[in-house]
DNA sequence: CTACTGAAGAATTTATTGATCATTCAGCCA
DNA sequence: TGGCTGAATGATCAATAAATTCTTCAGTAG
């Protein structure tokens, strides 16, 4: 069957090029056909919908990212350096994409819209990498002791949920960004070699 | 001129009435201004807009707000605890605000749209004093010293950001965001205690 | 002169209608 | 039979016209 994915890929390709450039609202099911030679009714039997079709954008542009995050978990660089790559490259590409073709931000809002859970996946998938870099500062003695990295890990994407996509949150400058991104990590990281303590519950 | 500001209190509550039940969009001046038995045309010797009665409502809702935030910076608690009473008051009182009146929510986009510097001028207020229990904590030994406390506040406003607007960011219940709150407050605690090291640019 | 009204204009919103779109599926072709 | 088309359908969108709405301001009443 690879042939069926290798019409799936030119499919998706051939969404790609056109929402890139006109945006999901603006591109129709029939464009995307009509540029695979084939009809609308048959891009179904690859997709089930057009929502699906973004997904799998995504799924591709992530792929990317967490090739790099896998990189940079499996490096060398002290743990705090490898967080502070991390976050890095995902402000800097999310925000180049969305700075180069502005219509990327129209993907990221519908999906975040219609399909909340996809985005939750993402971020369970990066915070294994997140988790590796993490167990290897406390094992190090960069970090100290940490009980639960998953949930260490929630945190941390908590924070700086700000940085992901950017231009989603505020209109600051791709350097502005940095600055603050880079501060919160200061913060984050004084925290984990220090060592967090959890709350106990209470009233106030 | 005391009758002027009596006016122009008349007018907001009609105003607040009105919005917090029908919205923003959906209350006319001409309502407001039958609710205080004057033309549409007097409010604007009150009100040089309809936005500007948005943004009096706001002032007033932070006014709250702020007094509060005053009273736990001055208090004797713990400053961490005292932070952390900060942050949760602005969660609850804002959180609560939303459930009762959703179309609040609305008046906080609309604003956030067209005013976004009177938003701005919300968080520096906020800043005062956050930058208060910050030099307490420093004076105290509880924090490590702080070259910029309002920097400082900045980065920790930037990280607590999802929590402002909860219903904005996120369709997370009451007790999720408080939980979520206090997980990236416990390493913020921990961060400030162990004293923050500002990073130095560096390429990655 | 001061405090206000109400008409008027510009801008925005709503309603309506026609067109387009996503999606399904009966049927065709190879 | 498996792979595909194109017409059918309900949902969504675009366009336009009509109606409201925000805002201004000349004019009035006290």
């Amino acid at each position: 069957m690879s042939n069926k994915s290798k019409t799936r890929e030119q499919i998706l390709d051939a969404a790609m090029n056109r929402i890139k450039h006109y945006g999901y609202g603006k591109t129709t099911m029939s464009e995307i056909a009509g540029d695979c030679d084939m009809s609308a009714g048959n891009i179904y039997r690859f997709f089930a919908s057009k929502l699906d079709i973004a997904e799998a954008m995504v799924r591709q542009f992530n792929a990317e990212l967490y090739q790099t995050y896998a990189e940079i978990a499996r490096g060398n660089n002290p743990p705090a350096q490898r967080l502070r790559q991390v976050f890095h490259h995902n402000l800097d590409q999310t925000f180049d994409a969305i700075e180069r073709e502005a219509k990327i931000l129209e993907v990221a809002e519908v999906l975040g819209e219609e399909r909340p859970l996809f985005m939750n996946e993402g971020l369970a998938q990066e915070r294994i990498y997140l988790c590796t870099i993490l167990e290897d500062g406390v094992e190090r003695g960069d970090f100290a002791p940490i009980a639960d990295c998953n949930y260490t890990a929630e945190m941390i994407q908590s924070a700086l949920m700000k940085y992901r996509f950017p231009q989603l949150f505020s209109r600051l400058t791709l350097p502005k960004l940095r600055r603050e991104l880079n501060g919160v990590l200061d913060i984050i990281e004084a925290g984990l070699s220090k060592g967090i303590e959890k709350t106990v519950e209470t009233e106030h």
